[in-house]
DNA sequence: CCTACTTTTGACCAATTGGTTAAACTGTTT
DNA sequence: AAACAGTTTAACCAATTGGTCAAAAGTAGG
């Protein structure tokens, strides 16, 4: 079957190009240096996708949808606020850790061409409104304090994304350049988020 | 006097290389494009700055001391703790939003080139270890909770920089693109961080 | 006005880069 | 085994880009 081999190289392209654009961007990555990390020959990218822009586009909604968090599962399920909150900041600090780059490579090529972002939230499924919903609910039912629902979903976001995409910085200023440090910081963090963000919300 | 046209020169074009680098990042920015904005020869670039990188390094020294916020005011004065966030927080969101794709840039071009970063923050006379000093004796005193003083500054970060450096992702998901209904939300937001914070630490 | 200097420019260059093309290779079908 | 399809490659190309250089333009002092 010759589909097993297209698959597996385009593939071993895509894998590669992520690679290469998240550490470079999009200006600063060379189409050679994504096909010798693919192990291939650089005519075989413009073979399986017809352009860098093209190939481009492909890593990064690939990887837009990958920082996107399952949101939903926290809506959905009927948990207490608390445990949803729990649920969200761990397994989204899980996710990032994993590609601390991510998150500034996705905004720094946001900037550069906002239009594109239109069409990719739409086809991502991603529904804040949802949230902001929930929030606003546990408001109406008294659980947390009254406060617009958008700035808790964003202060939460923040609280999580901000110090792995300012790893570098971070790990500078206050971890002796240390990566273990830095990381058992982060790991604690899950719970001083849930912490922080409680504490600010929660009626007692 | 020919130095008043020398300086006047340098610096229109470290006040286009700005906009450019900001705009483009390294990478994406064009000499030609930086001499355009500048108003002048391209030649004229590498006869003030010898190559792109340097005349990169020497913008991106002045762009970060500009994202370095009066933190040590915070120290300095004997107000109390709710006076200084609350002039920290308005103070650098201001900063902040006259340049929302600082942040961003920033980030990645630390990202690419953590090693630079060192000598960076040495000479810029940044000295987080003091704001973190300030907490842990509000801590001491018991005006606010026990926690990680690094923790507690990095959280506050986060609520300030995230939602300007994701402006153009945010307007489009909670503010329909407009900009000023987004412009309203931060200048609100100066107060909501400001309460989101205290709630969260300030023993009552 | 002339000389010495710095500043500014247009023309040019070598290297890099995204992209093309025609040929070679691989596997499948008849 | 030959014809056919999709896949992979090496060689090549046109355009862009950072950078250079010699000459021109501007400036100040004698």
């Amino acid at each position: 079957m010759t589909n097993i081999k297209k698959d597996n190289t385009e593939e071993k392209i895509l894998s590669a190009a992520q690679t290469v654009f998240i550490r470079k961007g999009m200006d600063g990555a060379r189409m050679q240096e994504i096909a010798d990390e693919a192990g291939i020959n650089k005519a075989l990218l413009h073979y399986y996708f017809r352009s860098k822009q093209q190939l481009f586009n492909a890593t990064f909604e690939s990887l837009f949808s990958k920082i996107i968090p399952n949101v939903m599962r926290m809506v959905q399920s009927d948990q207490p606020i608390e445990v949803k909150l729990e649920f969200f900041i761990e397994n989204y600090i899980d996710v990032l850790m994993k590609n601390p780059f991510l998150p500034t490579f996705i905004l720094k090529e946001i900037h550069q061409d906002p239009e594109f972002l239109e069409g990719l939230i739409r086809s991502s499924g991603l529904e804040p409104q949802k949230v902001v919903e929930m929030f606003k609910n546990e408001i109406e039912k008294g659980t947390i304090r009254t406060m617009d629902p958008r700035d808790l979903l964003i202060s939460i976001l923040s609280l999580i994304i901000f110090p792995i995409a300012s790893k570098p910085l971070l790990s500078l200023l206050f971890f002796d350049d240390d990566p273990k440090s830095y990381n058992e910081f982060i790991e604690k963090r899950k719970a001083t988020v849930k912490e922080f963000v409680l504490y600010s919300i929660l009626i007692k």
